[in-house]
DNA sequence: GCCGATCAAATTGTATACGATTATCTGCAT
DNA sequence: ATGCAGATAATCGTATACAATTTGATCGGC
């Protein structure tokens, strides 16, 4: 699993290429903390920097704020998202309502081959983790995200799978803002224990090792509020 | 709760009113079925309608896309969403995924004046299912996705709130085209039963009947397989 | 020196224009 | 009659143009 660009799914086959490139790059950028939350996307700086009208930049910001990475505000221009504490907890009070659902349908047609892609990502997670540098952390995060779609794309439910793109996009995001240590390096072993709880068949330890996981990263938050000073702080970087 | 586009979370505050109208506009005539499946909208014919350009309309239309209610092929332009069966069968395990986890949320945050509500709608429903007419049957489709969204408000979560906006309006559709019975009219004591489980502060039981009421409703359901004969009898409506 | 008003620059909102693609129609040959 | 070829019309994809709004700056008054 290169990027969320390339889902397996048929379902958005439709919309225009151009367009989509965009919104990927954009997305990966925000996703991989290129972009702070709070920075403004200019629809001409965008247009410009992919060589394309505004207009196709604008659909592009458009479809962002669909997912909720990008927050458009009328007359004003767009913003890489920038979620208030309420939102961070919902995306992962969702995460934890949906994910064990997930799990168990993913168990219910794993597959050994699933096993294995699975097992791949643990090591290409465990690499990471011990490299050292911007470029490593970066691709640990998409890569810790990476096992969760995983998952979501076994279950074989590619609404379901949509809708877990979107929150692990945006639990980057939340990361990228309000996370406290580097990485949750817990997370990984907690992936393998979920794996291996796959793998023995006990899908109950297997959720309730999920939830607990998600709430890890939650718990590795600062969810205090921060007044406006957090504006500051954006513009400071 | 008069329609989707008032929700009382303030997420999507953001988009241009026009586009929005027109979205909602399309988006309530396709989810009350006065536009059927396969329904071509073009841009043009979309913008002359709400007297607007090509360019909202086709944003609006988008919007759309990203929604599922409609599809748009590049080169070929938008159509009110046929989903496949599989498609369908899809979005009830995403609805039977997570309604459950939503049931038990709301329940935790639920108030006297909340379960006034629900009853509310419950009476209105059973109200719209014992008039005539085609008007009587949209607002009864509507009145009884507007069960399971008022559940999902409850809940407090604005993303699961409009992750469930996306499935009901997706499972209208779907039951437009494979429905077989007038209108899943055991539904409306099934709502009651539920509402009455919650009171009773049984979760379980609630969950259970929630499993089973949105089973009921894909039972309803004719999803074999239709080769390309459906098209033919698409052209013949 | 600080504050408010007016003007200029930048950016967004929307419409229109034009090239590209697809669909339809006609006419001719088989 | 049937089937294919070219032309014609309709529709989409993208860029550009213009109006409306916001933002920042300059200037005068206090």
């Amino acid at each position: 699993m290169k990027s969320t660009s390339d889902a397996v799914l048929s379902a958005d086959d439709s919309a225009e290429t151009s367009t989509q490139q965009i919104r990927d790059a954009i997305r990966d950028a925000i996703v991989e903390r290129r972009l702070s939350p709070g920075t403004k996307l200019s629809e001409g700086d965008v247009g410009n920097l992919f060589n394309v009208s505004r207009t196709l930049a604008r659909a592009a910001l458009q479809a962002l704020s669909y997912e909720g990475l990008v927050s458009v505000e009328k007359n004003r221009g767009a913003f890489v998202a920038y979620p208030s504490p309420d939102e961070a907890r919902q995306i992962f009070a969702a995460r934890r309502l949906v994910e064990p659902g997930i799990l168990r349908e993913a168990a219910a047609r794993i597959t050994p081959s699933h096993i294995q892609h699975l097992r791949q990502l643990l090591l290409e997670e465990g690499r990471l983790m011990s490299e050292r540098g911007q470029t490593a952390r970066r691709a640990e995060i998409k890569a810790s995200g990476d096992f969760h779609l995983m998952l979501a794309q076994i279950s074989g439910n590619a609404i379901m799978q949509r809708f877990m793109e979107e929150l692990v996009a945006r639990s980057s995001l939340v990361i990228a803002l309000y996370g406290q240590s580097t990485v949750s390096s817990c997370g990984h072993t907690e992936h393998g224990d979920i794996v291996a709880a796959i793998e023995h068949g006990d899908l109950d330890t297997a959720c309730r090792l999920m939830v607990h996981h998600i709430s890890h990263i939650e718990a590795d938050l600062d969810l205090r509020e921060r007044k406006s000073f957090g504006l500051k702080e954006a513009f400071a970087i």
